[in-house]
RNA sequence: GGGCCCAUAGCUCAGCUCGGUUAGAGCGCACCCCUGAUAAGGGUGAGGUCGAUGGUUCAAAUCCAUCUGGGCCCA
């Protein structure tokens, strides 16, 4: 049909195939890059790529994410917004590292440096970064998410890293950048910190037996009186530098059963463990009373000062064992809190090689654990132990070597972001949340409780942290390539800014001459990205307008794992530089989870392959049921057959009723260029579809403005299940009218701008399907090459009808109702009935007029009635209205609807109909109750055959006349001939030759309706009696009888 | 160990912000109907102690507390 206005379509299509058509034709026209030129100089709506680390395939949380992101820009660009959409990659950072480890066959970090060397090392890093990033960019552009790869930002190249020197040496100016004490997890063995990571590798916690001690702490000012403290790392008594009780926490001053004479000091829940039940207390005080008591140590090995070696408040003390006094060295996160806190004197007693340092006296150059022997000794002469045992507890170890770790105080760098704690909240407080709840809840309590961020990692593959320092610890931060170069003397301009190139730069201190060598760290890859509305401009050193431009982001979006990862990292940048968020909108996304609910982990092999998804069911599937089902920041149940049932349930039903269309449109030639009929002159069920789009325009765009792309995904799910379940239902017979009338003209038209709107409307949703439906239906009119360049549609007011939709809706209410009567009734469909009693209440009668040939036609009776006031028809159950009469009425409450239980209930829906009240009697007194104060509920009496719910029923008459007899028939005979066509394989408009052979009486029946039925099945020619054999026939059985029915195309 | 989120039908999810006595939808299942756009559609039915316990209230899926299980983040 070379004629044909439109592209054929297919009913049974493969949408995988379809879509990667559309995407080679978005390539080879453009699309992307034109829906952008289009939209130059229109206001700018700025959307930031959180960068994913591409040295790894992507899974399907990916497509979670791009998914989102893609939506939104799609979205805002139909809006009439220049989105820009930067790709970008995160470089840097440990898991990089560890897999180039594992391609080496590496296990120890040392390993790194003595066989491998950090050259090759780090090149290794750089080249396993770009590996997958084919694979990347294939998945990209396959589920459609348009976003330009090209001018991808890296964190690793040297702008980026330059911007982020920028970025750090603006923190140091501010005097918040600082090196200091921490606490790691440090192996002595492999002389190394060990990350949060690595920690926790499996077996990584061994049980142990230890000896735990109980050491007398002698108060300075009571020698006989001894603070009772409890360890069970006997070695760290060595660097002891307080004691910390709870304030709250109520201590007991008791006689020391072991020394009598003398008092001890513990916690009151753990005097009957420790002193046994008859302790003798001699008094009583809160952990508060105690603070700031000096003491004597049991090692002199810490110097007493001014602040060490006292009691210290710790909110972190607990009575559940021990003694309720914790011993304080600078080996643990709670005690260098203390130590930070009260200024402490940190004492290194262990060396890097967890050896007691040269200061440790006697103990020197012995290995840690092995110290805990001598110290136990040493307790023991000198009087101050006061019980030892023997104590099984699990113990974290090295997972490499198997050393017993160490909580290793060491100097890091910090930026002190505690101290803008007030400004973060202020940043967070100016951003829009997705789901709301993260802003003060995940997200908020973790910037009240902000900690400094650790900025320093003892790696290779980083951003190096660009600190130099002299031998006399002058200390420079460098904020670019060009004050390096200034320092040396040389062009480093072109400096490959990574370990170790960057190592072997040197200067003399500006200071005093003597030889800056950089601090070995690189920074948290965290950092890296948080930096990224900077550095992927290489900001300042360039496009300082476009920075300007595009800060803050309007939207960004990523899983909800990224609370303290990328949207903390963002934040505190950027708070840091400019004082604000780089982000006004954020759409956090739950995670992928497998059909059982579990994570999709490698190990427990319930991994999805994306590809699997979008080979089978295509990515606009995938992308539709990412976004349309559930809450986007639940964790969602994922497997090939979800997609594949939101697959069916919305997309195919689009596609069917497109296929519709586009099918008689060609049979008709139907141009919508040609036919303009205002939505006032059409009739009545197209205004109420066109009604309906107006409705889903106005619900969607202010769902999707608001970033709640399920509610507008559900509401256009519910807009296509009305276009194809009822408008088009209710309407084919109008498209398949032979000739040209006006009527037919407007279901053409009107089932056009539906679909032409669903296309724009599902455009950001699934965009290679529509983009296809949308091309194909716009053929004959001057318009945009694809749907994504075209505008989201706008709400217009001549379409909105919110009275009829409402009255429709009461009208296919009514319809399931008379449905349901004829279930009831066992009468099929086909047969004709005389008519339908509708009950509803009074004040919806009007809403009814006019549709009533809509419900005739649906439920095949001849004549609607309403049946208000039939009384012997229904009764009447008057229920309380709770919500109203609650608050009225209080306690009271039970006895009004005790009253109304016991009221006749026809009368007193008579009062309240024609007065708007009745009166019941409760307690004695009348009181009077409005219409809406009660439910009033319509049920069929018994005898009758009648459908209800709540206030609606419908009752159909069922008696049969020998004339809807012989109309029922001839129906079951059409419907037996269109069977027969199918089954030959006829054509839709193919023309035939009839043969109808029956007994007399049923012949009798049917000759009155030889023209309709030679109309219904495009018969040109009806014939009573058998055909010539040969021709394909079918034997038609009803009511009993049998017909055989024949035909013959023409 | 701490914080946050989640728990409603066999499955996937609404409803919970703001309490109202009859908790809905889709899928699946059984039966029936309809069908010349449809991989569809319609109807009926079975299927729920709304995770548990306690509390507040005339009234709790909804508010509060505790607990259990799952997820995430952090120790």
């Amino acid at each position: 049909m070379s004629e044909d206005l439109y592209r054929d379509v297919a009913a049974h299509v493969s949408f995988p195939d379809l879509e990667t058509g559309i995407m080679e034709s978005w390539a080879a026209n453009d699309i992307y890059k034109r829906s952008l030129a289009a939209r130059e100089g229109a206001p700018e709506w700025v959307f930031y790529e959180g960068p994913p680390t591409a040295n790894g395939k992507p899974g399907i949380h990916h497509v979670e994410a791009r998914t989102f992101k893609d939506f939104f820009c799609r979205f805002q660009t139909m809006r009439g917004h220049y989105v820009y959409r930067k790709g970008g990659w995160d470089c840097h950072g440990l898991p990089v590292e560890i897999e180039v480890e594992k391609e080496l066959g590496i296990t120890q970090k040392s390993e790194i440096e003595e066989k491998v060397g950090i050259e090759e090392f780090t090149r290794r890093c750089r080249e396993s970064v770009k590996r997958y990033v084919g694979d990347w960019a294939k998945l990209t552009e396959r589920i459609g998410f348009w976003v330009d790869l090209d001018d991808a930002y890296w964190t690793m190249s040297s702008e980026y890293v330059e911007s982020v020197w920028w970025i750090l040496r603006q923190i140091w100016d501010k005097g918040l950048l600082e090196e200091d004490f921490r606490v790691v997890p440090y192996c002595p063995r492999c002389e190394t910190a060990l990350s949060n990571h690595e920690q926790h590798q499996p077996g990584a916690y061994r049980d142990v037996t230890d000896p735990s001690v109980y050491v007398r702490f002698p108060l300075a000012d009571d020698p006989e009186t001894s603070l009772l403290a409890w360890t069970t790392t006997p070695w760290t008594l060595l660097a002891n530098m307080a004691a910390a009780v709870g304030p709250d926490i109520t201590y007991v001053k008791a006689v020391d059963p072991k020394k009598p004479g003398t008092h001890v000091i513990v916690a009151k829940e753990r005097v009957a463990a420790l002193l046994g039940e008859g302790a003798e207390i001699v008094s009583e005080m809160p952990g508060s009373d105690l603070v700031d008591a000096l003491y004597t140590p049991p090692f002199p090995f810490v110097p007493t000062g001014e602040a060490a070696h006292r009691v210290r408040p710790g909110d972190f003390v607990s009575t559940e064992d021990g003694t309720g006094i914790v011993h304080i060295a600078p080996y643990g996160e709670d005690d260098m809190t203390i130590a930070k806190t009260y200024d402490l004197p940190i004492v290194q007693i262990i060396d890097a090689s967890g050896h007691v340092a040269p200061n440790g006296g006697d103990f020197t150059g012995m290995w840690f654990k092995d110290a805990d022997k001598k110290v136990l000794a040493d307790l023991e002469s000198s009087g101050v132990l006061w019980a030892s045992e023997i104590y099984k507890h699990a113990y974290p170890h090295c997972w490499r070597c198997g050393t017993p770790l160490i909580y290793y105080a060491r100097k890091d760098w910090y930026v002190r972001t505690s101290q803008i704690r007030d400004q973060l909240q202020a940043s967070n407080e100016d951003t829009n949340w997705q789901p709301p709840t993260i802003k003060h809840g995940r997200f908020g309590d973790w910037l009240a409780n902000n900690v400094d961020w650790s900025l320093s990692r003892d790696r290779y593959w980083g951003t190096p942290l660009p600190v130099w320092r002299c031998a006399d610890e002058h200390v420079h931060c460098i904020g670019s390539f060009a004050e390096l170069s200034e320092l040396t003397g040389r062009d480093l301009s072109d400096i490959d800014p990574h370990r170790p190139h960057i190592d072997s730069i040197t200067f003399p201190c500006p200071e005093c001459g003597k030889t800056s060598t950089r601090v070995k760290a690189v920074i948290d890859a965290w950092f890296d990205s948080g930096s990224m509305p900077f550095a992927q401009w290489h900001y300042p050193f360039e496009n300082e307008d476009l920075f300007e431009e595009k800060f803050p982001a309007d939207f960004i979006s990523e899983a909800i794992d990224q609370t303290r990862g990328w949207f903390y990292s963002l934040l505190a940048v950027s708070t840091l530089i400019e004082g604000r968020n780089s982000f006004k909108n954020v759409v956090c996304l739950g995670h992928i989870v497998d059909a059982d609910g579990r994570k999709m982990s490698k190990s427990l092999g319930n991994v999805l392959d994306p590809w699997v998804v979008l080979d089978e069911q295509g990515a606009d599937a995938l992308r539709w049921f990412l976004i349309t089902s559930g809450s986007p920041w639940a964790a969602r149940r994922t497997s090939k057959e979800t997609v594949a049932e939101s697959l069916r349930k919305h997309l195919l039903t689009l596609w069917n009723t497109y296929s519709f269309w586009v099918t008689y449109a060609n049979l008709d030639g139907f141009d919508p260029s040609k036919v303009d009929t205002a939505p006032v002159d059409r009739p009545e069920l197209d205004r109420w579809i066109l009604a309906e789009l107006d409705d889903t325009i106005r619900i969607m765009t202010a769902a999707l403005d608001d970033f709640d792309a399920t509610t507008g995904g559900r509401r256009l799910e519910r807009f296509v299940d009305d276009l194809s379940n009822w408008y088009v239902r209710r309407s084919r017979r109008r498209f398949w009218r032979a000739g040209a009338d006006a009527d037919k003209d407007s279901a053409f038209l009107t089932l056009w701008e539906c679909l032409e709107g669903v296309s724009r409307l599902s455009a950001p949703f699934t965009p290679f399907i529509t983009d296809e439906i949308f091309t194909n239906l716009t053929t004959p009119v001057d318009g945009p090459d694809s749907v994504h360049l075209a505008d989201w549609p706008a709400p217009d007011d001549a379409r909105r009808d919110d009275t009829l939709r409402r009255r429709m809706a009461l009208v296919r209410k009514l319809v399931a109702l008379g449905r349901s009567a004829r279930t009831d009734a066992k009468v099929r469909v086909r047969q004709p009935l005389s008519r339908a009693l509708v009950v509803l209440p009074q004040a919806e009668i009007a809403d009814l007029r006019g549709l009533e040939d809509v419900m005739s036609e649906e439920l095949n009776v001849r004549s609607i009635e309403i049946a208000s006031g039939l009384e012997d028809l229904v009764s009447y159950t008057i229920k309380p209205n709770f919500k109203a009469l609650g608050p009225r009425f209080g306690a009271q409450v039970k006895e009004v609807a005790a009253a109304l239980a016991s009221v006749d209930a026809h009368s007193f829906v008579l009062h309240l109909e024609d007065a708007g009240g009745a009166e019941i009697e409760v307690g004695g007194s009348k009181v009077r109750l409005t219409r809406d104060e009660v439910d009033v509920r319509v049920e069929g009496r018994e005898g009758f055959s009648i459908a209800q719910d709540s206030h609606y029923g419908v009752a159909l008459d069922i008696e049969l006349s020998d004339e809807l007899i012989a109309e029922g028939i001839a129906r079951e005979t059409v419907r037996g001939v269109q069977d027969l066509r199918k089954a030959s394989g006829l054509a839709v408009e193919d023309r035939i030759q009839l043969w109808l052979a029956a007994d007399d009486v049923t012949q009798k029946m049917l000759e009155p309706h030889a023209e309709f039925i030679g109309s219904e099945v495009l018969a040109s020619e009806v014939t009573f009696g058998a055909a010539a054999d040969g021709l394909p026939s079918a034997a038609v059985e009803v009511e009993g009888r049998t017909l055989t029915v024949a035909l013959k195309k023409l």
